[in-house]
Formats: structure tokens, C-alpha cells, sequence
DNA sequence: AACTATTTATAAAC
DNA sequence: TGTTTATAAATAGTT
């Protein structure tokens, strides 16, 4: 309808597309229009052209509509998706919730509070497992004391033989020191830093911070 | 455009009507073909006829082009409510994941499971809270025990009351019987079943079910 | 649903 | 963009 004949394909000349867009699209509101008013039809367009702009119209309410739409098809697509999706997340949320309320549970009568609904029956029950907690933490508490202790034992044997070795290094020089300068080594001086043969006495392990509870 | 001129007003004869909308409908159609097509603009349009049936185009992807609908104009609508409570949604869920997380590991470290992450101090505070736990519970066991001791006890009390009040009064009618029927009473049917004064011999506890672990 | 007289839409030109 | 105009397209009423 025009003054030559059009072929259905994307109009090349961007002017003439523009235009043509421009056109055209009045043309299509008013038409939506028309039939949603002398039909009595529920009509929504949506349009945007090339270069992002949006026109639309909806008889009735755009949002509605589109729901409308959205459950007519949608009840084997993605609006059925949307709402089993929705469904799984509550699902999921409310068995959050429980487990939540159970560890919490669980966790108060571990630690003693809140038993006035728990039986004879239940209370043995926790009582045994409090205790297998207790050994089993305490076992490993005393693990990784040994562990620390048999540490600072190796530690300490070695500080001793470093020890060792400096003091004999030390005699070795000063004895030959003292040949060299001939001087009396009964109150040298480097002497009164070297106590005994015996290095250190033994560390007591009950300075090192830990007590046995 | 056609034998007459048409008022833009809902068509009165509902046949007449049926007719217009489908010619017209397809018409709208035809044209939103075109214009998405000749102008290279994305188009989506959604008819309902007043009898309900739906029908559709859309150039690009329908939802695609509903979102892109939202998200121009729906910047202070529906769209960014439910786009925040989703939002709000996950990060719920990812407090409750957390927390079950936390739970799960503290009634771990309780049952004396999974403790190789913790430290001495750890493990002396995880002992303490277990030492603490265990002690109410034993607590609460006893409790409830001797309550229950007691209950059987008074209940034991009233038996052994009402035991020898049956008894007198069996020994009362055993008498009245002799007076009567002139009888011996040293082998008497009846007496065989009353032992002596003594009622029962005290119950014993231990065999009530109860041990004390 | 097909026909057709007529209205309407719009392509091209300005 | 808006107007004009020649013409294509759409369609109201009829069959």
C-alpha cells in the first residue's frame, strides 16, 4: 500500500527504514487498538525499535496480561519451571529450618539445658554419648600434649648437645688462650659462665602452661 | 477500509464481531511481522479473544522481550521488588547453610569427631563444655530416678497398706466362717494363701529396671 | 471461506 | 519530522 510494491525483507536504506519504522509502527498500535476495542479482545504490543526505543500498548494492564499469557503457555514451560523452582526453594528452606532446629536442639542437651522433655531412656543415651565425647576429646588432648611435650624434649636435647659441643669449643680455646698468654685460668673470666660437667638441670614439664584439665 | 466506514466502538453483533477480530487479528499479525522484519525491531504481541483463546508473535524470544520490557520501565515496579526478594531469598539461605555448617562441625567436635582442626585450648573449652553437659545430665537422670524410686515407693506403701487391711478383714471372715460352719481351721482351704504377719518383703530396687549407668 | 467495493495504510516524493 | 499523493493492502459487508 504505497507507491510500489514492498518485499518482505529488512529495508537497507536506514532513512528509509527509519521512517518506514516510524510508520509502520503507528500503524500497528492503532490497529491493536482497534481491535482490542471493536472486538473487545485484550491486546498488548511491545516494540522496540533498532536503536533500543520501546513503544507498547496493552488494552487492559501490561503486567496482566503477560501473567495471563505467561499461565495460558506457561503450564509446560518456563513459567511451570519458575514455580516448581519456587516450590524446590521453599522446600529447601523449610528443611533448613528443621535441621536447623534439630542440630539446636541436639546441641542444647549436649549441653545440659532444655532436658525437662527427655526420658530416663534418653538421658542414658546422652549421657553415653557426652562421655564417648569426653574420652575421645580428651584422648586427643593428651595426644597432642605428648606430642608437644616429646617436641620440646627433642628441643631440649638438642639445645643440650649445642650446649655441649659450645662448652668444649669454649674449653678448647681458652685452653688455648691461656697457653698462648700464659696467663692463671683459675677466675678467667669467660670460666664463671661455665657451671659444671652437668649442662642444665631437667625442664619441669608442669612450667610449661599446662595443667592436666 | 471495506464496504463501509466503521466506528471505533465495541462491535454489537457478536458474530460480526468473531469475524472482524479474526480477520483483524491476522491482520496485527501480519503487520508485526512485517514491521519486525522490514525494520529489523523486535516485536512481541499478545491478543486474548473475549471468548479467551490466546494468540502470539514474537520476533525474538517472547520472554526475552518481556524482560527487556521490565527492565526499561520496570526500574521502580514488581520486577526489582521480586528481584531483591530473590536476593533476600539466597542470602537467607546462605545464612542458614552457614549456620547448619556450624553446627553440624560443633556437634562434631562434641560427639569427639573431626578434631584434628582444633588446638589445645580448643579441646581443654570442648572437655569443659562436655564435663559441664554430662554433669546436668547425670543430674537430671537422678532427679527424674528418685522420683520415679519414690513414686514406687509410696505406690509399694499404699499396696502393703491396703494388703494388710485385706488381710484382717480376710482373717475377720475366715473367723466368722469357722463360727458358723463349726469347722477346723488348721488346714482351711482359704488360710493356705495367708503366709504369716510380715505382708511382702521390701522391693527391691535393683530389680527395677534401673542400673546406674 | 471467497468475493469485492471501499476504506485505510503507507511508499515515495517533497 | 510532516504533508501529499498514488497505490498497495486490509477489510466490511455480501454471497
Amino acid at each position: 500500500m504505497g507507491r510500489g510494491k514492498v518485499e518482505l525483507k529488512r529495508i537497507e536504506n536506514p532513512t528509509n527504514r527509519q521512517v518506514t519504522f516510524s510508520k509502520r509502527r503507528d500503524g500497528l498500535l492503532k490497529k491493536a487498538i482497534e481491535l482490542s476495542i471493536l472486538c473487545d479482545a485484550e491486546v498488548a504490543l511491545l516494540v522496540f525499535s533498532p536503536s533500543g526505543k520501546a513503544y507498547h500498548f496493552s488494552s487492559h494492564d501490561m503486567d496482566m496480561t503477560i501473567r495471563r499469557y505467561r499461565n495460558e503457555k506457561g503450564l509446560h514451560k518456563m513459567n511451570n519451571h519458575g514455580v516448581r523452582t519456587i516450590e524446590v526453594w521453599k522446600n529447601e528452606m523449610d528443611e533448613m529450618k528443621k535441621t536447623i532446629e534439630i542440630l539446636e536442639t541436639k546441641h542444647k542437651h549436649l549441653a545440659g539445658e532444655d532436658l525437662s522433655s527427655l526420658g530416663i531412656k534418653e538421658l542414658k543415651q546422652l549421657e553415653r554419648q557426652l562421655r564417648i565425647g569426653v574420652d575421645r576429646v580428651r584422648s586427643k588432648k593428651w595426644r597432642l600434649l605428648s606430642e608437644h611435650i616429646s617436641l620440646l624434649k627433642r628441643n631440649h636435647k638438642a639445645l643440650q648437645e649445642e650446649h655441649t659441643i659450645l662448652q668444649k669449643k669454649l674449653h678448647e680455646l681458652l685452653n688455648e688462650a691461656d697457653e698462648y698468654s700464659g696467663l692463671d685460668s683459675s677466675d678467667h673470666a669467660i670460666q664463671r659462665f661455665i657451671p659444671d660437667g652437668q649442662p642444665h638441670s631437667p625442664l619441669n614439664m608442669n612450667q610449661l602452661g599446662f595443667s592436666n584439665n
